[in-house]
DNA sequence: CCTACCGATCGGTAGG
DNA sequence: CCTACCGATCGGTAGG
């Protein structure tokens, strides 16, 4: 017995869904109001009945997509987990994000370059913020021993990041895995090579990574 | 002593260039061909005195630029290496192609969508060529049981690919940290993480990787 | 490599 | 939400 009232989503939602799809299969700048219009059934002119601008939309779908992200942050409110647990919490939020709307995700990591300011450094600084829980994981990680104290932070948690923000170039929800499996591999992978291990960083004989200067994370 | 005469680059060289960076960081539909012609310092149909077309342009940048990155297919070759030394010099390969120009790296990751047929045809095969090489990796690490015999290679392939594809947006020659110690970092990160592990598989009980249908790589 | 220009398309608006 | 349209800009070209 389901529920049949559903909701019905304003013209507003269905142009902003539409507007993900597009721009994150052509980008911001390869889509135009006119291919907006026709995916949604309207004339061009009709568009902004709804909505003030193309870049309204785009800084509406960035600014949610990334405060959908952000929600992974209350992992760090359990503090009975280790960091090894947290930081797999935290991964599994970050692919069932991606998981939920692959295109929004594309959309958030590639798309908020667009913006002009002050959006931009709004997006920016939330990107910031979502780093910065993948920052105090590892940290908090290198401080208990579980990961290495060789690890340069800001690159682990580029490396990590990386791994995480490809998963919607590759991920489908018609593909083999399903996300849950796909969240517990690069866990497992990512966890497992955080760890300190006797060669790490003696690959070419480095005592540990040299600095040119203070970390910075972007 | 050095010699003077460095080669003069063509104009057509420098129109390349050029759009290297104005595609990197605007998008190759973000870019115009009046951006590029001011940049280059020549008026808009000038430019067609050197170019066919715009989508020309994006062609050459992101067939040189795989080809770049294929270079590294040569670790396959050293037969005395093992599957983790391989592993690392396909990243220390990678990261190399990266620092030596990101912005290239950032127009080949991401603008060859909007190259048209068949020419993205062409970039979609070389870019998967390139992922064979990994996969082959992979795949010799797990029969030789330097890496786990639970990993599902696509997935494996794609955690490390995408940890070495996020460098470019990241990585800056004037950063903290030089390039062959990130490759390196990288490299003790994923090839520890590869390694098996008594509790891979069994954060959630799960024996393995449950399959939906066949493996593929896109 | 410039002058001068082409038809097409862009984001957006006035008025209903 | 449509009709009808705006000025600006797009990739590209002819002729020199």
């Amino acid at each position: 017995m389901k529920k049949v009232a559903v909701k019905t989503s304003s013209q507003r939602d269905t142009i902003t869904d539409v507007a993900i799809r597009l721009f994150g299969e052509h980008g911001y700048t390869g889509t135009t109001m006119r291919d907006i219009a026709k995916a949604v059934g309207v004339l061009p002119g009709s568009l902004y009945a709804h909505i003030p601008s193309k870049e309204t939309l785009l800084l509406d779908i960035v600014k949610q997509g990334i405060a959908r992200f952000l929600t992974v942050e209350h992992v760090l409110e359990a503090f009975g987990d280790s960091p090894e647990v947290c930081l797999r919490k935290a991964i599994q939020g970050h692919i069932e994000a991606v998981a939920e709307d692959p295109q929004r995700a594309l959309v958030v990591f590639h798309q908020w370059r667009f913006l002009g300011e002050p959006s931009r450094s709004t997006a920016i600084e939330m990107r910031r913020r979502y780093a910065d829980t993948f920052v105090k994981i590892i940290d908090a990680g290198k401080a208990s021993g579980a990961f290495s104290m060789k690890l340069d932070t800001r690159i682990a948690v580029f490396t990590v990041l990386g791994a995480l923000n490809w998963a919607p170039e590759w991920y489908s929800p018609k593909g083999p895995v399903t996300a849950t499996d796909i969240a517990n591999s690069l866990a497992d992978t990512l966890i497992y090579g955080l760890r300190d291990a006797p060669s790490r960083g003696k690959a070419r004989g480095s005592v540990a990574i040299s600095r040119r200067g203070k970390p910075k994370l972007a």
